[in-house]
DNA sequence: CGCGCGGGTGAGCGGTCGCTTAGGCTCGCG
DNA sequence: CGCGAGCCTAAGCGACCGCTCACCCGCGCG
């Protein structure tokens, strides 16, 4: 099995049965290479190695597949980013730690991270709801670490919303632009873009 | 005739004649919406108020109107960008004018700048491939300022080309999340990331 | 006046889409 | 052994897609 194939197993393996997880693993590959208007349920079936007819055995639709990556990836975004912003440790650390553990997620499974974060639109209005609510939780989670850090004196911010929509945003954009071609892996840019974002909040010797 | 008209009209001036512009307004609007794919000629020709036979007298298939509406855009951009490029002034002063006015385009013609930096994929390769010759244009840009500080030691960048990169992607990541809704319109958000990139790069009193 | 031409229409072609249906294979289990 | 449950397929339905065709209208001009 591929590096990559490895990576897609693990990263979906509490989906059974094994068929389910395979459609899914297909879906993403497929929605991240052409978007999800252009990929058609035959391709995602073929692609998991079997007749189009098989994928509505395990999805009711096209669109819940779509849900179900998106849905993953958002509770496993959150969870990235939760983790050191209820951490000890100074505001610097915990923001070094958010933005290098989540720049390195959006590198390492830039497939998954293109269809979760630029296929929003193509959720049904109730799962679109659904979803935008958890992205709440997420930019609430970063806010909380600069507002500490503030209140701390470590950093000099003057629009803390403004400020964390723009940190949350250049981590996110990794998703469109990463390559595994590129010069840089997952950890140099995650590495590289915890200091960004340190210098983007004025933290002291930054 | 609404704001939003009265801008698209300006946006799209040198396209003539009127029908064909129509066409592009109707389109940009479309594409932003749904997307490429998702949008029908159907939707296309009737907000431009024709009936689908139309679209085809001016524009040969949907995907040249995407090429029309990527190629004008993209020469907005390399034009924003190479002005203050090329311009007389500090690094610093070059730098926050080149991220204020393209991240201004970016809010100000967010329906556009949606189309053109996010529909990349769905140019026929001959086009995709034009295009992106020309935003290996609009990167040589901001890193031609880049360099200058750093070789004044105004700018303290170890990667300029990560540098370069990670600030053109918050830009661009504008169009994304910019919403006219919002709590700052174009001209604040422009200010803010400006003063955010001569953080990045570690520019002196920033 | 008649006539060509640029810009338009209604109808529709060939193809593909998301999804359904009818049926078949292969097990574990009583 | 029989038989139901779970998983799968071949075939295809109805809708809708990008695009074309045959035809029409108004206007400038010899």
């Amino acid at each position: 099995m591929s590096a990559q194939a490895q990576q897609s197993e693990e990263e979906w393996a509490d989906i059974a049965p094994d068929a389910a997880r395979r459609l899914v693993i297909a879906a993403v590959q497929a929605f991240a290479e052409r978007g999800y208007h252009a990929t058609t349920t035959r391709d995602i079936a073929s692609r998991a190695g079997m007749s189009p007819a098989a994928l509505y055995i395990h999805y009711k639709t096209k669109e819940e597949l779509l849900y179900q990556i998106s849905l993953v990836g958002h509770r496993l975004a959150l969870d990235i980013l939760e983790r050191p912003a209820l951490a000890d440790g100074s505001p610097a650390e915990r923001l070094a730690d958010a933005v290098r553990s989540f720049v390195r997620w959006h590198a390492e499974h830039h497939t998954t991270a293109r269809v979760v974060q630029y296929e929003l639109d193509a959720l049904s209005p109730e799962h679109r709801a659904e979803i935008v609510g958890m992205r709440r939780a997420t930019d609430a989670a970063v806010r909380g670490i600069i507002e500490d850090g503030v209140r701390s004196g470590d950093f000099d911010v003057t629009d803390v919303p403004g400020t964390t929509l723009a940190v949350l945003s250049l981590c996110i954009d990794v998703a469109r632009w990463f390559s595994t071609e590129g010069r840089r892996g997952p950890d140099e840019v995650g590495d590289s873009y915890a200091a960004l974002a340190l210098r983007m909040v004025g933290a002291a010797g930054a």
